[in-house]
DNA sequence: AAGTCTTTTTGATGTACGTCAAAGATAGCA
DNA sequence: TGCTATCTTTGACGTACATCAAAAAGACTT
């Protein structure tokens, strides 16, 4: 399907907060609008980009949900991420100039497209948007090394717990229910993120409805007992 | 230990390729020293930052070897990389201004200091270093993202066959010889990195070295099918 | 509204890796 | 040069999660 592209303004927007710096004034604030070139819509199941593709712009996500995932040669996938509404993907393909992951629409989305050439170049401009840039790569790093404690250290019931008290965390950001959601993405797309196969994920929510914790009815979560859920969380949370 | 500090010029640093970007000229050059401060010796076994310390620097090792690592609540340690010469850590501390792991010495090592600041101001007048910056803060993340693909998704054998091709490239691109080494770390350690324990690090060894890939002994490795332990690597290598 | 496809749940069984334990090997130190 | 302390190896056994399989619940199509 073919993307629709338009124009748009970051200083009229209504998630500026969540993936603008705060803090500089309206002159400013009208030369960001540059780094928005265009939106781009996504249908659901659609790539934003793919593993190869030539880098040129990172994404601020508007509306939608996204997964970002790694392939091994052999085809196996690992999902390293699930992205939401004013959070910024395809940081990785900075390095060597063209993606080495796939970030696929989860539900009908819009991102805002900024050409890194002019991140960059404003960055050199005004210090504000550098030292955001600078974090959002940071913060990307630092919630990649809490993977790597869940991934390498976790059992399967605190990994699903982080998962969830991560997920409500973000949510509780965007002014939407903490205490019922309806997931985006599939058994199997959790299983890949938290290293487990969908059964297991699958038991284990059954463990925590069992428990009285959640309330699960397919992809419609309920959360009836949230501090029992972070009493579960023992390590760094993961953003 | 008092780390002992003095001044010290990139310009005319070895390992300059390493760690600086590539391409510009000697006035330019010059004025780049100013990112590195003073130099810092860090004992064995010693902290160069730790979790909750307050981030002020980027380090660039020159001589050494370290192991970045975060901890649960409960105690538990995640070994997140192994860091040596020409590599730059502290990435993490930037997003909240103070940092979220722990970087100990693993042997005998000196760090270049480079207070961000300086990093950031440089950055602003020279787009070359500001571009440098990105792609390391890049790469970054896309180690990770192969980090996380390896935790979910390996088994015991393709974690430590990845680890050593791992290594083994970055000897290389030490110009040291890649095909005999000593480990700087402890099994537990590797272990800690790899998501295992410490006997199946140690079994894994063993059974490389019963099936002539690899001579093991402790931690003196001697690579005799070093193209055997790139077959194991079955996904993207982590660098 | 029936029929097909996909996703989720649940059960039975298997296995890779963890745990516990003890014996080497090496390094540091008196 | 022997004595500790630490690290590594190896074996026996246990377990958390994977695998295989089939039923149940939605979702999509016509």
């Amino acid at each position: 399907m073919k993307a629709e592209t338009f124009k748009v303004a970051c200083s009229s927007c209504n998630l500026r907060e969540l993936c603008m710096p705060v803090g500089f004034d309206q002159n400013d604030m009208h030369k960001l609008d540059e780094v928005v070139t265009t939106r781009k819509k996504i249908k659901q199941g659609d790539l934003l980009f793919e593993n190869g593709e030539t880098f040129t712009s990172l994404y601020a996500i508007r509306t939608g949900f996204f997964k970002t995932s790694v392939a091994s040669e052999d085809g196996r996938e690992q999902v390293t991420g699930f992205q939401m509404a004013g959070e910024i993907i395809g940081l990785d393909g900075i390095v060597n100039d063209h993606h080495t992951c796939n970030a696929v629409a989860l539900e009908d989305a819009e991102v805002c497209v900024m050409p890194f050439d002019h991140i960059e170049d404003l960055s050199r401009e005004f210090p504000v948007l550098q030292k955001h840039v600078h974090k959002i790569m940071s913060r990307e790093i630092v919630r990649e090394n809490g993977m790597m404690m869940l991934l390498g250290n976790m059992s399967a019931e605190e990994r699903l717990a982080n998962f969830l008290v991560n997920l409500i965390q973000r949510l509780f950001a965007r002014g939407q229910s903490q205490s019922e959601f309806i997931l985006r993405m599939s058994r199997e797309e959790i299983g890949s993120y938290l290293g487990l196969k969908l059964e297991t994920v699958s038991r284990t929510f059954s463990k925590y409805s069992e428990e009285g914790i959640i309330e699960v009815k397919q992809r419609h979560i309920k959360i009836l007992k949230p501090d029992a859920l972070k009493q579960l969380v023992k390590s760094p949370n993961c953003n």
